[in-house]
DNA sequence: CAATCTGGTATCCTTCGGGAAACCGATATA
DNA sequence: TATATCGGTTTCCCGAAGGATACCAGATTG
């Protein structure tokens, strides 16, 4: 995967360096993405519907200071949008943009094994 | 952070009890598993082939402090196995368990989305 | 005898993620 | 006037993550 030149067992000089890197940026990015202890249990709060800011607040648990920058990120990254309502105590509304379910795939993937080395891990090891 | 018991407000009865945290550990269990600045390096590095210590300290340009508890860690979660041989200058090799290679659909979702992610990003933000 | 190789440890120190709590301006209610 | 709600922001503080460096024991080489 990583190398497409070199192709011996050794990896050599050009490890660091040229094509390995290129390819570990891309799943630098998408890990940057969904770490933190937040955005996962985010994302999926919002797949079940928009939600006001206090009320995700107080679902989560999360303290406004980290709900307040996740969802920034969120947004900056395309997969929130914010809208905000002009009612009276002025309501803010979050949701997963369309975009956002390109997520799935990367998610269900992290659940799937997750599920499946957990079971491993637990129950008896049937070696490496 | 979703705890088992029913909860206050909107959410809906599925999101506090059953989904929520059924997705969630899972999804934690794998991303920990991921996380960090240098799980991904050493397990595309031993991708090439087996490796031993110094020879992966110089390659991905590790501590060695950080090194020696990635691998460990690895280790117990069964995805590489440590092989110590009794040479003069005692060489111990570390490579990929074949269970390491469920590790294949979950990095390669990573990398798939970061890559149409990154390609998105720098295409929309010409203007905005 | 000193130096160098091996696979690591131990110690110190800085940075960063994240929690707790107070606070903000605007509005509504009592 | 006092209190509450809204969506946040600000400040302080702590523990975890990770870097730099020195060090260890055993064996070979100079």
């Amino acid at each position: 995967m990583c190398p497409e030149k070199p192709s011996n067992s050794k990896c050599p000089a050009e490890h660091n360096s040229g094509e390995c890197s290129k390819q570990l940026l891309p799943v630098r990015d998408a890990l940057d993405m969904l770490n933190g202890k937040w955005k996962i249990p985010i994302i999926i709060a919002l797949t079940f519907g928009n939600y006001r800011f206090k009320e995700l607040h107080r679902q989560i648990g999360i303290t406004p200071k980290m709900l307040s920058k996740e969802l920034k990120e969120l947004e900056m990254h395309q997969l929130v949008k914010r809208t905000v309502y002009d009612t009276t105590p002025v309501s803010v509304e979050y949701e997963l943009t369309p975009y956002a379910a390109s997520l799935r795939n990367v998610i269900d993937a992290l659940r799937d094994w997750g599920t499946q080395h957990r079971k491993r891990l637990m129950g008896k090891s049937k070696t490496a």
